[in-house]
RNA sequence: CGGGGCGUGGCGCAGCCCGGUUAGCGCACCUGCUUUGGGAGCAGGGGGUCGCAGGUUCGAAUCCUGCCGCCCCGACCA
């Protein structure tokens, strides 16, 4: 099991237990990241080492979410890492909205420092044209497509890149915010509007099905208002999750980009009819914000609680033994036992370390959120049965080897359900109407969550709640009900309620 | 950018006020023996330019000056 060996053997801590959620969320947060083995700080100010047991679940949202482009028809291509300053100013809401947290590369050679004493920038290798390291690469994908599309019959062009980009983040948290940041974005032209929203829809839909069905986490789609739109887009939809702490993670986002950056970057195309027009764009990404939005929606104070169908090792098998003799009995015994887990898809992993005990292995194995543990000893084996452990519950029972693959599957899949299940009856638990401000604050300070209450659609209406209560207008649903108000905070009609949040 | 905190073996810290043996503790690591159904015990062992640069002093982890870095909490953002 070589694959796993990597996940278990670096980790350089080992404190027992954790912060408690309900004492210090944050710092709980933190170190489940740290002592899970996710990630850690790295040298640089707000970036951070993916380590290998955290790059496997990320793995595993990539090859989920590729599969789920693919099947929607988009191809990946790369573009640069570096952009042109020049570019990044040819759409005026995109320089706007990033101008203020960009690294700008600007020499292209080192050279000794006179001193003796390590390096310098040689001031002799200035770029004629700073480059900007990419924040998002709306700009140099469509000086591409600018060349890629004269006809309608080059659109639509559906694609995707996964890529590393950088914000200069004042405030940093590990998978939360970094500095530097692993994603993937799709960039879409069309030929027609409603081809471009209706393909802004589907990856909605695509994020939205892929966070619920794989991530076991519930969200609730909805359009972004105008204060919280993309720099750039004509509109923003987005799908938002419910922490357990009471906040709200935006979790992804699909821009319908309008004709704005075919207009800046004069992207035309001939119709059937031979009449020019900017082609219809859009954008949309998800993160590896992704990874903190799974640590808080499931995990404990026992450490992460993982999804089967994201965690890396599904089912860890644990030996309890006396002397090399029974270790070495066991070992025989679960060969066909992991054989046939493998044969349906398993991910197991047999931990076979004989310099730790079974209650170390125990306790590890659920600080990294292992979905189903097995543990066999002598007693089990004669009794040709194993006990199992799910994590997400902490439920122990024995189960007869003859026929454990199906148990195990059926438990997996029970497992995931749960899962959300349980993430579902928190959100709903912690989603509340507000009818009057003085409602809207009680709830906001006593219980946190989402709230819903009617808004008169204005900027500074928005921006009034958010000075005085720090809760943010997270999205109007896509799915809110007509229903017939008055704006919480100014009176005026309003016709659908939604949705407030403090949030990440 | 404001406020707070911290830099001492891999990790977490003590020591610093009040300068003075060989810089200490816990975890981790290595060796050996006993252990193994919920985070093992004993014995032995290795590992440190005390963030960096100056200064004061017979003597600096400790006092002084300057610098650097990181973390946390706020204002902005996925």
């Amino acid at each position: 099991m070589p694959f796993a060996k990597a996940y278990i053997c670096k980790r350089n801590t080992m404190s027992k237990g954790l912060p408690k959620r309900s004492e210090d969320y944050a710092a709980w947060y933190q170190e489940l990241v740290k002592q899970a083995d996710l990630a850690e700080h790295a040298p640089v100010k707000g970036c951070m080492i993916i380590k290998p047991y955290g790059f496997g679940i990320w793995e595993k949202m990539q090859r989920t979410l590729d599969d789920m482009f693919k099947e929607t028809g988009h191809v990946n291509a790369y573009f640069p890492l570096f952009i042109p300053k020049s570019y990044l100013s040819k759409e005026a809401a995109h320089v706007e909205g990033f101008a203020k947290e960009c690294a700008v590369v600007t020499h292209y050679r080192l050279k000794n420092s006179p001193d003796g004493k390590g390096v310098i920038v040689d001031p002799e290798a200035r770029l004629e044209e700073e480059l900007i390291v990419r924040p998002t690469s709306e700009t140099i994908i469509w000086s591409a497509y600018r060349n890629w599309i004269q006809s309608y019959r080059d659109l639509p062009l559906l694609i995707n890149q996964w890529a590393n980009v950088v914000r200069w983040e004042m405030r940093t948290r590990l998978f939360l915010r970094t500095a530097e940041f692993l994603w993937q974005e799709g960039h879409t032209a069309h030929a027609t509007k409603e081809e471009a929203i209706e393909e802004t829809r589907r990856m909605l839909d695509v994020y939205a099905r892929f966070a619920e069905e794989y991530m076991a986490m519930p969200v609730i789609k909805g359009v972004k208002s105008e204060n919280e739109r993309f720099a750039g887009a004509v509109d923003t939809y987005c799908i938002e999750a419910l922490m357990q702490d009471g906040k709200a993670l935006q979790a992804g986002t699909s821009h319908f980009l309008g004709q704005n950056f075919a207009k800046a970057f004069d992207v035309k195309f001939a119709n059937k009819e031979g009449e020019l027009d900017y082609v219809w764009g859009t954008s949309w990404g998800v993160s590896t914000r992704l990874m903190g939005a799974l640590i808080m929606t499931h995990s404990d104070d026992k450490g992460l609680v993982l999804p089967p169908r994201l965690a890396p090792i599904q089912v860890v098998i644990v030996p309890i033994y006396h002397g090399d003799d029974e270790l070495e009995a066991i070992q025989t015994y679960v060969q066909g036992i992991i054989e046939k887990l493998k044969r349906v898809g398993i991910k197991v992993h047999f931990d076979a370390r004989d310099t730790h005990r079974p209650g170390f292995k125990f306790a590890e194995w659920e600080l990294k959120g292992v979905p189903v543990r097995l543990a066999i000893g002598k007693r089990d084996m004669e009794n040709n049965q194993v006990e199992v452990a799910r994590r997400d519950t902490g439920e122990k029972h024995t189960a007869p080897v003859d026929g454990l693959t199906e148990h195990i599957l059926d438990l997996l899949d029970d497992v995931q359900q749960s899962l959300f299940k349980r993430a579902l009856a928190f959100r709903e638990a912690n989603t509340r109407k507000a009818d009057s401000y003085e409602e809207f604050k009680e709830i906001l300070e006593k219980h946190g969550g989402f709230i819903l209450a009617h808004w008169d659609g204005t900027t500074e209406t928005e921006l009034r709640i958010k000075e005085e209560t720090k809760a943010t207008i997270r999205c109007i649903p896509l799915d809110a009900e007509e229903e017939e108000g008055k704006c919480i905070v100014t009176g005026k009609p309003s016709k659908r309620r939604v949705l407030f949040a403090k949030a990440y």
